[in-house]
DNA sequence: GTACCTGCAAATTGTTTGCCCCCAG
DNA sequence: CTGGGGGCAAACAATTTGCAGGTAC
């Protein structure tokens, strides 16, 4: 399942850069849910000081061939989350306070998903499921 | 379940004025997911030009009152939502497209989410279930 | 060689703040 | 009357865009 960075750009007729294959790599390796700002520090930290606007249209064209999805969280100070793309299904345990986010294998819902769209008359394009809570290292 | 503008306010100790009696009631009166824009618009359309700023300033201190929630959407433009809160549950059927949004009344994963928590040593605030589709009237 | 990509800086857009006047309690 | 609340404009922060030069293919 897991692809290497220069695969999947290869693979959506992008341009193999380096400053693109250190951004997706970054997103690869994340558990989840990174700022456009925390990858861009993420990179300084590896010595690739790349602008803050290449962070950013990497990202647009990146969520634009569906390798990356764009997001907001909850309570939060109105920053975008980037990671990637997993067909629409995201189902995360996050924690409120250092936003530590565990990533859930388990889906209890599909068969629900599917039949509330239905009863809507809409069709399913994904879903996203989060549970939120105080990590133990948060509860002090 | 359902209250009033000035009672929700009083009930808070905050002061009711028309404005916070108007933002609530757009808020109330909404099925859900409404940008600051959007209400702002919405009160100038009702001939209540309040400043944007008030609006920002009103939904913090509903915010902080725990009256209405601050939410993002995925692969939005940025923008925060507001909506009234409803402890930490929202279950809702979305249109990509057009933005609608069906509030959905069943919840199924109450069980799942409290075992997930404990599972990892979590202390739950609340959990967000949505689900993404294209509506009858986008589907062209 | 050409089209796409990057970097910088300036422009936009969304949200917050400071200051002063005003109204609800 | 008094303190929190509102209006306006300026400040701030996140993200986008224009343009000149570079680089993958």
């Amino acid at each position: 399942m897991k692809q290497s960075a220069p695969e999947l750009l290869k693979k959506s007729g992008l341009k193999v850069t380096k400053q693109r294959e250190a951004i997706l790599d970054i997103l690869l390796s994340s558990p989840a849910h990174l700022t456009a700002e925390d990858i861009y520090l993420d990179l300084k930290a590896k010595s690739l000081d790349f602008g803050l606007s290449t962070v950013y249209r990497t990202l647009s064209s990146l969520e634009e061939h569906r390798i990356v999805e764009k997001t907001g969280l909850p309570g939060d100070t109105g920053k975008q989350y980037y990671e990637i793309a997993h067909l629409g299904h995201r189902h995360h345990l996050v924690c409120v306070k250092c936003k530590r986010c565990i990533v859930l294998d388990e889906c209890p819902v599909e068969s629900f998903t599917a039949a509330v769209c239905k009863a809507h008359g809409f069709t399913l394009t994904g879903h996203s499921f989060e549970i939120f809570g105080v990590c133990p290292d948060c509860q002090n």
